[in-house]
DNA sequence: GCAAAAGTGTTGGGCCTACACCCATGC
DNA sequence: GCATGGGTGTAGGCCCAACACTTTTGC
């Protein structure tokens, strides 16, 4: 058999920040085709090498940024999204804290990797706006079952950090008292007895934690939630 | 770049028949390794063929079967999954209908093709049998936002035997009346004046069918069902 | 007439939605 | 004291689960 097809791993990270908003990474290409374009991170997958394995490493290499939430998203396959030659993109939905969010932001080569808000994304090369599509609408979906928020927010955060987030992926408007008491149902919350430094405006929160094997446990199964 | 990586697709396709419950599609393989074991369905990309193409093709080749229904499930690419080379299998999940599950059970080449229910699978060459367990996983969850019925059901079909494959997929018990109120409820399913035909024993019970427009409504949008 | 499967309604409880005012802080 | 964002409770409606007897057919 002849088969002439090489095998890329890439990644869609998402960050978040309360007043950026939810964005992903990208970086700069170095290389034709699609020279200095933007591009979703990502590489080829070496012969011995895990597909995760795979990702991690061109995420480190690209950007630095080490992931904590990582799964499969979709293949992409048609023989031909790269112009070159016959390419398949397994790609991966990540998810990486507050803190890491703040250190990318701060990289001194940050001309070549880069958060961008979901709400202004550049023009992308290859079929890559196509990934981040598919990317953003399993995110949204997500929040819905999982509980995505450890992964994006800092370890203590304030409820309306939460409720932020929540508004902002699924891009509307939130009841705070129905949302805190759906969440709190849940059980894997807890209230601190620390409020949040005031920002200037406003009357602090307390702060919050998640309880990390009541987390767990739904991360695994899952639960449902209507916003 | 001296990638060496062969890409292949797999398709694990359920069928449902009423006594038989649901089945998946096996064959037997010709050659080493694992010769002579049960396999799913599937094979090597040709150079300049879509994926979904390539799974199309390759059922065809192996069992006859034309899908209705073909979904990409997942990608699965440690690197020793196959004990000759390094083989990533991306792997499809098809749904086909009673008709094509009554024909292909009785081909004459069913020696190389033959359904399994899911209750008593054999053992499966390679690391099928954790495909297999990942396209279970889904076929449950996608039944309770997605009307699969349709692609597995007669186009006529009695009440009880959407209500059967529900209790099959799922594996327990469900209670009729709540049952039909809700499939009722979402609008999809219109009853026919027509009786199934008396089976023997008690009472024969209406016809239905699917509203194909409502129908694909729902397939596209999904709903919500707690069954 | 009996065995087998189809058909059919109601009620109580829980959950969800909608909704508006007071509180703590910085300036 | 005012601007800003945080915190809190309830009532009505809707939906869901639980539950058992009657009807139609074949034999």
């Amino acid at each position: 058999m002849n088969q002439n097809i090489k095998v890329a791993v890439d990644a869609i990270v998402f960050g978040y920040h309360k007043t950026e908003g939810v964005s992903l990474i990208l970086v700069k290409r170095k290389y034709s085709p699609f020279k200095g374009s933007w591009a979703i991170p990502g590489g080829f997958v070496l012969n011995e090498e895990d597909l995760e394995s795979a990702v991690r490493r061109e995420l480190r290499e690209e950007t630095g940024v080490e992931i904590n939430f990582l799964e499969q998203l979709y293949t992409f396959g048609k023989p031909n999204r790269d112009p070159r030659e016959r390419v398949l993109s397994i790609s991966y939905f990540g998810l990486v804290n507050s803190q890491t969010f703040q250190e990318l932001k701060a990289a001194t080569d940050a001309e070549q990797a880069q958060w961008f808000s979901i709400k202004s994304l550049p023009q992308l090369a290859f079929d890559h706006q196509e990934i981040v599509n598919v990317a953003i609408t399993r995110i949204r979906a997500k929040i819905k079952y999982q509980p995505i928020g450890f992964e994006l927010l800092d370890p203590k955060f304030s409820f309306s950090d939460l409720e932020i987030l929540y508004s902002t992926l699924l891009d509307r408007k939130i009841d705070r008292r129905n949302f805190k008491k759906k969440i709190m149902g849940l059980g894997f919350l807890e209230e601190l007895n620390e409020k949040a430094p005031s920002n200037g405006a406003g009357r602090p929160g307390s702060l919050f934690q998640f309880n990390v094997d009541k987390y767990r446990r739904y991360e695994k199964n899952g639960f449902h939630i209507e916003i």
